[in-house]
DNA sequence: TTCGTTCTAAATCATTAGATTGATAAAATA
DNA sequence: TATTTTATCAATCTAATGATTTAGAACGAA
């Protein structure tokens, strides 16, 4: 498989440039990848992104200077192919997730064994996302954690569902922000008839005022491309 | 390792006899572990898990009777020490991704080849979070497009820290769908009180009006120890 | 002490929100 | 065809909300 493709262009950041040499070495040996750079400043690696454009960068999270979950951030706000693998001492579970939450392709520690970090980076280079099994555990146990308790919207008793597709526009808009005249002046009715409907959608949601309909409806999957909770 | 340990007990539910049969024979090839049921039918499998009070629950989640995935949640929230893996013929992230967050301890496709299932059911028996690591790619896959695009928190453009510790008392209210009077018996302060400093909010936050102010605060990380919006 | 901030509170006023009732018309459905 | 649902709009009324101003008390910092 790896043969097929072009040379991978490599990134390597990292404060410690004993640990950064060493890195370097062992990916430069691998035949397939092109060490475009070594750093140990996250501000200089996203220049060098910008300029390089490299496929992969290996990202040392446990920098000083400048935090390198921030400089993650940063590179995936890029918009660029670039794929960032986290690189740490630490199997921290909540490290490892707000890694991977922000964009990390990959999360590697360092006291492992080098074959895992090749191998990681070959599984990230072909476009999969990789966590070596014993952190991934540690994540679903943080991600497990993390939902636990949280109200589980089942479908029979998501009253959302009982609106009408036209109730649903007038409930968006509410979850904007919008008050009845917004309303009105966006779906081109009358104030009194989106009164209306959000009188309708009260009865249905069974609430007392707009702050309580937007609440349920943020907390119902309504419209939930951005929230995280998801019916099941 | 798993000489060491008293054998593992397994309960199979699968809706097709078949398969049941087939995972049965299996898993009970495997010296270390106890099949202490079979069921086609989820609900019966609830009042055997109940009983039998099993380590490992292998639970079909494309059932027709009942949704396997339902089942999951139920057996979750007995809160018994009980482990589930999902069984199930599709690689779907948004399956997977739901799976995982109703606590399975595990997902194996019934396409993967038996030495799979089994080394599945070894790590979560062994207390681990195991998925296999062609469907752990698709899981992060999806859970980071889950996040993107959300807006990051920051700190130095979040109004929200301007508020006082009062404010943020009476928007952490708001935010639950109190209106004045409610609030006010809530904090034992007057309404005109509660009044001012919702107006002060409202200032802070730049906005004109609660619902605003309510949708400012979720969108920006305020109180989100439910949310999954989290601070990085 | 003086100053600034915060929390408290009241009074007043304008605006908005919400409840209620009733009505029309189109569209879907039985 | 008869009935139900949906979408539209109006009028009226009460309650709630929000803006603004003013002000006392407590506290800590300069």
């Amino acid at each position: 498989m790896r043969e097929f493709k072009r040379k991978s262009r490599v990134l390597l950041v990292d404060d410690n440039t004993d640990h950064l040499r060493g890195i370097k070495e062992l990916v430069s040996l691998e035949g397939c990848y092109d060490v475009v750079g070594a750093t140990t400043s996250a501000n200089v690696a996203i220049n060098l992104i910008k300029k390089y454009r490299p496929d992969i960068v290996l990202m040392d999270i446990n920098m000083p200077e400048k935090d390198g979950l921030q400089a993650i951030q940063e590179i995936e706000k890029l918009g660029l192919d670039t794929r960032v693998i986290a690189l740490s001492g630490y199997d921290d579970a909540d490290l490892i997730f707000r890694a991977m939450k922000i964009g990390a392709k990959g999360y590697v520690l360092k006291t492992m064994a080098s074959a895992q970090l090749i191998y990681a980076i070959d599984e990230v280079a072909a476009g999969k996302v990789y966590l070596p099994s014993a952190l991934s555990s540690r994540f679903f146990e943080y991600f497990q954690r993390s939902f636990k308790g949280e109200a589980v919207v089942s479908d029979e008793e998501n009253l959302l569902t009982y609106l009408t597709s036209r109730e649903e526009e007038v409930l968006e808009l509410l979850t904007q922000g919008n008050n009845y005249k917004g309303i009105a002046g966006k779906l081109f009715i009358s104030e009194t008839t989106v009164k209306t409907h959000v009188n309708n959608i009260f009865q249905k949601l069974q609430v007392n005022d707009r702050t309580q309909a937007v609440l349920y409806a943020l907390n119902n999957g309504f419209g939930n491309r951005k929230r995280t909770k998801i019916a099941v």
